[in-house]
DNA sequence: TTGTATGCGTTATCAG
DNA sequence: CTGATAACGCATACAA
């Protein structure tokens, strides 16, 4: 593969002209200009990322470290994350953490032996102190889908355990009191703060949620389902079931239609997510939206924005968001 | 950043036995090894990638283009690459062509200037003659879901034509007559080769496809619920629909269901690439499975193998693929 | 077993 | 406007 120094040779010219053409370097006569452009063009030139990188000390790249490729919503944060990279002429640079603590941490030690100027972490695996370690170690390093006090700054996050109380109320506005829930069994924060949520706003109407009224499983569809399965042997009293995301609630309601229930009639169930999949279930399912895109965006913005500019002085408060309420057509309004 | 030559000082040591350590070379005395490592863990020592790749010549990665990350297939597609890319401790670098000729030749360019040693790149808008150029530069270029006859070896594809057959003869079995197609506006192979496999296979039954019969639009839900409209307002005569994917058919179901269809009693729906969608949409459809992530491993594996062994000769028959039909429910048997 | 020297392809700093 | 030349961080052939 063609070098500078062979278009240079080949040129008749020195290696420091050859470069400033290739970087649109000011001082270079037109008709020298033209002439190496087209022997670049001849020689099928190409430059060398990697030395550059090397010389100037830093990779025009943005490291994306995900939980998890198999997740329904990662083709929805990549893209979010694309788009900005695109337009800042970044390149990706793509791990997959796998949910292994170990596996997580090599990603991102890859993507710092790549010098990536800016890096997003989705983890769901590591703890809190190893992210702190990592985060004080690089600029432009954000995580995604986590919030850890300490480095509130690199977190951008949804907040749900609001999110768990808005499923909550609206069931409860719909006239609901008799609750089922369906959760995911993975030791994460993300369950347990929609639960504390849900049960929270739920207290505030003076109702508990026994442990019987809970099922836990994987986080999918098949997990939704034996889920469901398990609460329907125990035969509790229930007119609205609430997932921990929509591939659980699609499980649940396949689960429910084959047992013989009339869906949203006899049971409502309510999703989390708003994936694709909510759109297409039957019933439609009501479900809070997760802003997954516009966060993939603010969090490759803020990233960069860290990497470039280092008196940044981040907002921490605009880096939370809030999912909202999205009906549809699984839930009956009890009170009409 | 600490680098090797801070950490040789360090430990009073030259480059050279550093180095050594770091790449678990042979002739080190292990009392050396040993203090060399803890100084190297001490400062936080990480080997930098750039320069790595620069002396080595070579990038120990696998680069990868997609058409669209917006695809929904796309997440099963890089978590196919994804595992054997993990498996061989390759770094994924990842670009987006989104359609577009010129952004996806900058894709592959780039991926060209990082120097990976493997290339899988998804192309839907480049001509061949383009594609055929870059084979022939990077021992480890692939092809995936596109047949270019010039550079067989390089190509994992699914036989679209066969694919077109298949569903048509399906539906034949099942005692259908009269037929509807929904297909894709893109101007690429695929929409063509299904179409013309249909073709030959109903004639072979002595069925002509009219043009009042075909409607295309974007092989989405929305542009299959448009085609499926289209094709209702010309109130033509038909028991079934072929669908060009799973999306155009799921959109031309909510369609026939809101003009009082019953389905698959009154018409017959296929789909094409069994993804999620297919599961979930009622009546569950029946459709061909595209073998995306087998076919997205063995990709990687040819790449590789492509990059690493120079010698090695490709058995181009190896790489096509076929779909199968995948029966559920809403396709209706008129012959009982 | 360890050290020295050289080069990988670029950029950047100086001189001309 | 152009040309030497010194880094960048690392691997490796060759010496010691």
């Amino acid at each position: 593969m063609a070098t500078i120094k062979d278009i240079a040779k080949e040129a008749g010219v020195s290696l420091a002209t050859v470069s400033r053409v290739i970087n649109n370097g000011p001082k270079v006569s037109d008709k020298t200009r033209e002439r190496i452009k087209a022997i670049m063009k001849d020689l099928g030139y190409r430059p060398n990322a990697n030395a550059r990188a090397l010389v100037k000390q830093k990779n025009p790249s943005i490291g994306v470290v995900l939980a998890e490729l198999s997740d329904p919503f990662f083709a929805t944060l990549a893209h979010g994350i694309e788009s900005v990279a695109r337009e800042q002429n970044l390149q990706i640079l793509l791990s997959s953490g796998s949910i292994h603590a170990k596996t997580e941490r090599k990603a991102i030690e890859t993507l710092f032996e790549h010098r990536c100027e800016a890096m997003i972490v989705h983890s769901k695996a590591l703890d809190n102190h190893t992210l702190i370690d990592f985060a004080k170690q690089v600029p432009g390093f954000v995580l995604i889908n986590r919030y850890i006090p300490e480095i509130a700054d690199c977190c951008v996050w949804l907040d749900n355990y609001v999110g768990g109380g808005l499923m909550a109320r609206h069931l409860l506005n719909n006239g609901h009191q008799k609750f089922v829930v369906l959760s995911s069994e993975y030791q994460i924060n993300d369950p347990y703060e929609r639960l504390d949520g849900i049960k929270d706003e739920l207290a505030k109407a003076n109702i508990q949620l026994s442990e019987q009224q809970i099922a836990c499983d994987k986080p999918d569809l098949e997990g939704g389902a034996q889920a469901m399965q398990k609460l329907l042997n125990n035969k509790p009293d229930f007119t609205a079931v609430i997932a921990y995301n929509d591939a659980m609630a699609a499980g649940a309601i396949s689960v429910l239609q084959e047992a013989g229930y009339q869906l949203p009639e006899q049971i409502s169930v309510m999703g989390f997510d708003d994936v694709m999949l909510a759109r297409f279930c039957r019933p439609k399912l009501s479900t809070l939206h997760y802003p997954i895109e516009e966060m993939a965006v603010k969090a490759a913005e803020l990233a960069i924005e860290k990497s470039t500019n280092l008196e940044f002085t981040p907002d921490p408060s605009g880096y939370k968001f809030t999912p909202s309420i999205v009906s549809r057509q699984s839930i009956k309004n009890l009170t009409q």
